[in-house]
DNA sequence: GCCGTTTTCGGCCCGACTGTTTTCAGTCG
């Protein structure tokens, strides 16, 4: 049998946390904080915890003696014993409670033992017989709340985070709906949309004004607020197109770092800041970083400024997770992260010459030069994709185009490339010797998503040593919320990749960001492999997704001595003309 | 439950909001 994946334990190691919050009567009690630790160590890692022995689970930080057993019990027998007895002491259902706004474990425990209420049924059926207000602590007014809580209970649950290309376009429209209003000083993301995480829970802005209640009006007044969930001087909370809760927030600028920094988070990362603040004597809220003995303010302006005082680098938004970026970053060890003024060029590039293409050679050339690119490849669909690929004729035809291109724009290095379709058996388009026209190529899996794990390795592996390839295109095929990616054998695909001179890629968009950072991470571990950071434009707007792929690899603790792209022109020419000579 | 230039025991992040409990408990982020 196999051993459980990192998802499936992480899942084992949630209900033990909701479980525990119930039995502990408390959300954080030092227990279920540690089960959370562990969760958040486990979900920065890319092999499978599962398959390691108690000594190598106990040296990962943040998992214990206790938890790591908890694990080992989780691989060997499918259940931890400890949730199975919590189980049969309360029911599921009272999970379901527990995510209601504003049902917390105490008042789910006080409903079973006054009421004998156990699931959303019997709550509704005690609000309708005006019981909830007879249990301590609670009055006719919450029993009102909690009925409306009620109806929010879908955008709370588990299931329903929204896919960061989702939440990135809402946050964007409501920050230029608020923009547009001359009320606002600044205005920026903060939360996990500013860490990029995959999916968001909820989406938090974080405002400058001088007229703060009429920011919160017209924010609650937006169009899209389905409903209004509170408001009032400095902060407000809404619903959006009955999808994502978004939370306002209006702050003074002189506190606009510490305000940012608090509201990103991870809660684990501040958590890990403020003990360092203490270590200091010293205390950290949203407000400042302060002195505890004479309240004097030490930093508040902007995060460089709180982290500097505290002794780190500034720390980029993306590895915000409290997965021991603090202790790297002090120790020196957290890479200088890639900056969008590192990239030099765009090596997965499409044009109307491609069946979904939507903007021309020429625009797209002037949008790239006008982003200061260096060089690009032009990537368009090879024919094995039968609706969108270009013949040999078309690809000949392609190419006289941009001989002419070149002529006109010494300022940009315009490499003829393709985006290779990756066979089921590893094979790409065309033959060895049309392939050899080329002057570049990505090699991408558009098709066949189901086989098993050792043939997608084998297929990936035969593209990575194929010399016609320098760039594996987003190597999961994923589409976050959509589609999960295939799985391969990382390790020997990195491998590979880093003896046969292929990049791996880091697809700039937002439904992509594939790799996935866990891998990225993975993937620096092996020497001499380079990532390629490319957007895959369709149309000249998405070369602007650039920005999101950097993210992507800043999440993955990438520098630019790693991207392919980052390299001056001659150093890439190099790199690829070694490939291609094999 | 985890962890150690305070500690193998005794600590463990911080503040706002809400409702109801006249001084605080529960929940949330």
């Amino acid at each position: 049998m196999s051993s459980p994946s990192n998802a499936a334990v992480i899942a084992a190691l949630r209900q033990l946390v909701a479980y525990t919050q119930l039995e502990d009567g408390q959300s954080q009690s030092f227990r279920t904080r540690a089960y959370q630790k562990a969760i958040d160590a486990v979900s920065v890692r890319s092999d499978p915890v599962a398959e390691l022995p108690l000594g190598e689970l106990v040296a990962i930080e943040g998992i214990g003696d206790s938890t790591a057993r908890k694990i080992i019990e989780f691989a060997e027998r499918g259940s931890i014993s400890k949730v199975e007895r919590l189980k049969a002491k309360y029911p599921a259902s009272m999970l379901d409670l527990m995510r209601i706004p504003g049902l917390g474990p105490k008042t789910v425990l006080a409903l079973q033992d006054h009421l004998g209420v156990t699931d959303v049924a019997g709550l509704r059926e005690a609000i309708e017989e005006e019981k909830l207000r007879t249990l301590p602590g609670l009055g006719a007014k919450s029993e009102k709340k909690i009925a409306e809580s009620i109806e929010l209970l879908g955008i709370h649950s588990d299931e329903s985070r929204t896919p960061i290309f989702d939440a990135m376009g809402i946050a964007h429209r409501l920050i230029a709906d608020l923009e547009a209003s001359d009320l606002v000083e600044r205005i920026e993301y903060a939360g996990s949309l500013r860490r990029l995480e995959e999916t968001i829970g909820d989406i938090d802005l974080l405002v400058v004004s001088d007229a703060p209640v009429e920011v919160i009006d017209r924010f609650t007044g937006l169009p899209g607020v389905t409903s209004v969930l509170g408001s009032g001087t400095t902060k407000a909370s809404v619903v959006i197109d009955d999808q994502i809760q978004v939370d306002l927030r209006v702050v003074d600028s002189d506190a606009f770092g510490a305000a940012w920094l608090y509201f990103t988070g991870s809660r684990s990362h501040n958590i890990e800041l403020r003990q360092r603040a203490i270590g200091r004597g010293w205390t950290l809220n949203e407000y400042a970083l302060s002195n505890v003995d004479t309240d004097e303010t030490i930093a508040s302006r902007s995060e460089e400024d709180i982290y500097r005082s505290l002794g780190l680098p500034l720390i980029t938004p993306e590895v915000r997770e409290g997965a021991g970026e603090v202790g790297a970053a002090e120790a020196g060890r957290l890479p200088r992260p890639v900056d969008i003024g590192d990239i030099r060029g765009d090596l997965h590039v499409h044009t109307t010459w491609s069946g979904d293409g939507r903007s021309s050679m020429d625009d797209m050339l002037d949008a790239l030069t006008a982003s200061g690119m260096e060089y690009v490849a032009l990537t368009d669909h090879a024919e094995d994709l039968v609706m969108n690929g270009l013949s040999r004729d078309q690809v000949l035809e392609e190419r006289a185009e941009i001989v002419e291109q070149r002529a006109s724009r010494p300022e940009l290095t315009i490499l003829h490339g393709a985006e290779l379709n990756i066979g089921p058996e590893g094979g790409v388009d065309y033959d060895p010797e049309f392939l050899a026209t080329f002057d570049f190529g990505v090699a991408s899996i558009h098709s066949h998503f189901d086989l098993p794990q050792a043939r997608q390795t084998d297929r990936l592996l035969a593209a990575v040593a194929n010399p016609a390839v320098n760039v594996i295109g987003h190597p999961s095929g994923r589409k976050i919320g959509r589609r999960p990616g295939v799985v391969f054998d990382a390790d020997a695909v990195f491998e590979a990749a880093a003896e046969n001179g292929t990049a791996i890629e880091i697809n700039c968009h937002l439904q992509r960001l594939d790799l996935a950072a866990p891998l990225i991470r993975r993937a620096m571990d092996v020497d001499g492999l380079l990532f390629a950071i490319s957007t895959d434009a369709h149309h000249t707007s998405e070369l602007a997704n650039l920005r999101w792929g950097v993210s992507q690899a800043r999440k993955g603790w990438v520098s630019a001595e790693r991207v392919l792209n980052c390299l001056t022109l001659a150093e890439f020419q190099a790199v690829v003309g070694r490939k291609r000579a094999v």
